[in-house]
This record gives structure tokens, sequence and C-alpha cells, in this order.
DNA sequence: TATCTATATGATCATATGTTCATATAGATA
DNA sequence: TATCTATATGAACATATGATCATATAGATA
């Protein structure tokens, strides 16, 4: 291939791509991410599906609702967090398929 | 969705799927991967393309070989190194596709 | 109003990761 | 054989990140 035939990517488009691949490196997030994508769920229900601390998961849920990768709302004392970013889901689940099917 | 009716992960997916994403996480490492997607290329040219010192590159080549997403072939002093995992830039190249048309 | 429940957050600490610098090495060439 | 070139690698260092612990907070309830 020539050279003058590259596309190069530009900075920002590799810095979006290293943040989005990020988020999905941690296996914590993962699990949050997947577990969302099934159903909505409150803080509560994901401690004791993931078995981690209360603490633990909030830190992560901080971190991807900064990203807008998961929403909440409120009802009573609970929080429902569910997805709003398909496009990551779907990256992970391709990943995930790919994965099992080997 | 009923509690019965999830779908859980298994840890060795959780762990193999963050290993994926983790090393796509690095700007450095996109950058190589979508380069040697372009073009079977020695370390040298890397090194120029982009930009960075020739350890450096060197180190996250390494890396990459590690878990046999390059591979190399040496013609005299230099060696060639190119893509060995076409799903892991399947995923990058769905990753950079998604941000580059928005 | 006092307290309880669910969630959020700040500080701290340990670990992981990437770069640089210095140097090693293997094959090519003088 | 001496040296040059391309690449690899080890040590050291700085930064980033995730978990935990302690505590704050807001709405619900007694």
């Amino acid at each position: 291939m020539d050279k003058k035939d590259h596309h190069f990517l530009s900075d920002e488009t590799v810095e979006e791509a290293s943040r989005t691949f990020k988020v999905l490196a941690d296996p914590t997030r993962i699990k949050i991410l997947y577990l969302l994508s099934q159903e909505e769920c409150s803080v509560t229900h994901m401690t004791e599906v993931l078995n981690m601390s209360q603490s633990a998961v909030s830190h992560q849920l901080r971190t991807l609702r900064g990203l807008r990768l998961v929403k909440s709302r409120r009802e009573g004392n609970h929080f429902y967090y569910s997805c709003s970013d398909q496009h990551v889901i779907n990256t992970l689940n391709q990943v995930i398929t790919h994965i099992d099917c080997e």
C-alpha cells in the first residue's frame, strides 16, 4: 500500500476510541453494563447480584453516568439505572459473543 | 425481566473481554493496530509515522505480540509487523467508524 | 422531628500501566 | 573481526485507576 493512500486517525478520534475502550476494560463495569443491558435495576440489586460493595458499585455508576452510558430514575428511596448508549452495549455484546463461541 | 431469565457471564468471559478491551484502550496501541491493519510495516517505519520513540513502540509491540494480535517476519535487519487477529481489528474499526460518523 | 434506608462521595492506599533511559543483541556490512 | 543498524529489553519513575473505609445526604417513615 502506498503511503499516500493511508488513512490516518485524528488525535481526537484516537482519544475518543481510547475512552470508549477504557470504560469497557474493567471487569466490574462489564458486569454492570451487561446486567443493565438486560434489565433496569437498583443499586441495591446490582450490589447483591454482582456480590460487590455498595461503594464500589456506586463509584463505577458515577463513572458510567459521567460518560452518559447509563441513566437513572428515582422511585422512592431507590434509584433505578439503565443503559443509555446502545452502541457501547453492541460493542460489548459483540466481543462477548466472539469469546463465548470459541 | 424475571431474575431466572437472566444470562450471567462467567468470570472467565468477563476477564477475557476485559483483556480485549484493555489492549484497545491505549492510544499508542490503537495507532499501531490501525496502521498495521492497513499495511505491514517495520518498527522503524512505525516509529517515524507515529512520531514515537523506538523503545515505546517496541514495548507496545511486545505487548501485542504476547497477546498474539500481531506477528512479525524478518527481512534483513528489519522486522515487518502485521495484524494477526482480525476480530480485534473489526472491533476497533467498528468503534472508530461510529466515532467518525458523528 | 428523629431515625432509617438507599445512595453518593471524599480520602487513602495499593496496583497496574506506559514512557524514558541505558544497554543488550543479532544480523549485515566494511 | 570490528562496527553499524534495527530491534528488544530491564530498571526506574510517574501517572492512572479501582477498592475500601468513613461519612454525608436526601427522601421515607415512625
